[in-house]
DNA sequence: CTAGAGTCCTGCCCGC
DNA sequence: TGCGGGCAGGACTCTA
């Protein structure tokens, strides 16, 4: 489910229900997910405050008052569920909070993770160390890509996606973003022309702000933690739509780039 | 270093 | 209705 808007928009979720409460409860219904919980997870979390949320990349943090975040990764399918009706059998971790919310960390395919890192020490975190600049931020630059492209024989689909290199970006606004621009997903990163990174930049921000602002990408399992849905899956213009005509009027293609479906025009995209 | 394939896991949808 | 195959928003590990 989550890239990088729909993990903001899960942060500003919790943020509503999580924002200097304190955590009363921390259940663990398993062991692990991708990886292990952390051992102290609910010792360290229990009785603890959070003083803030936020994200890096598609990480979702709960910082505490016990120096400690809280760091999440949903995987492919983990979502935040707020006050659920009932229990669900994914439900990996529940939290109480000191005004009785119940939030819980949903994930059938248990790809996501958790993590407990000192607060002082998150720009450091092995995880976060490697990571490439924001695509919101000021890091990502024209000049940015051009030097990391430089050389690179891969297609430009598949670097978007190497999180070393632009850090929150998925398989679906690197579609979107590609196509906004006009360049084509299987051209080599480094014969991508400057004026043509010049295109994909904002195109990558507008494609993020715009989903966003609409509350993510609902797809399947996917909805805010208040439980409504994104709306942003309807301004897709490429992905999920082979064979659909593209706003030229030629099908939407789709191939198989690593793995991982490419959606994309051959005509608007060179 | 780079590139490519395989792996983790469950659920849903489609065709037979 | 049941069953098998393919596919899914991610990221890691292994091999060449």
């Amino acid at each position: 489910m989550p890239e990088l808007p729909e993990v903001e928009t899960t942060v500003r979720g919790l943020a509503r229900y999580l924002e200097g409460e304190r955590i009363a409860r921390v259940t663990l219904n398993r062991a692990d997910l991708r990886r292990p919980f952390p051992p102290d997870l609910v010792q360290v979390l229990t009785g603890a405050r959070v003083t803030g949320l936020g994200r890096r990349a598609k990480y979702g943090l709960i910082h505490s008052d016990r120096e400690q975040t809280m760091v999440f990764h949903l995987g492919m399918s983990g979502r935040w569920r707020i006050e659920p009706e009932a229990p669900d059998r994914h439900d990996h971790l529940v939290l109480e909070t000191g005004s009785g919310y119940v939030l819980a960390l949903n994930d059938a395919r248990r790809f996501g993770s958790v993590d407990l890192v000192p607060t002082a020490a998150l720009d450091t975190w092995n995880a976060f160390a490697a990571l490439g600049p924001e695509p919101l931020g000021d890091g990502l630059t024209p000049g940015h890509l051009h030097r990391a492209f430089a050389g690179r024989l891969a297609p430009i689909k598949q670097l978007l996606l190497d999180q070393t290199i632009v850090a929150g970006l998925g398989n679906i606004y690197v579609c979107e973003a590609l196509f906004r621009s006009g360049i084509r997903p299987d051209k080599p990163a480094g014969r991508v022309s400057r004026a043509a990174l010049a295109r994909l930049v904002p195109a990558i921000q507008d494609v993020l702000g715009e989903s966003i602002a609409a509350g993510g990408s609902t797809i399947r399992d996917y909805a805010q933690p208040n439980g409504e849905l994104g709306y942003f899956a309807a301004s897709w213009q490429v992905y999920g739509r082979e064979g659909e005509a593209c706003s030229c009027g030629a099908p939407v293609l789709r191939r198989v780039q690593g793995g991982r479906s490419t959606f994309w025009c051959r005509k608007c995209q060179k």
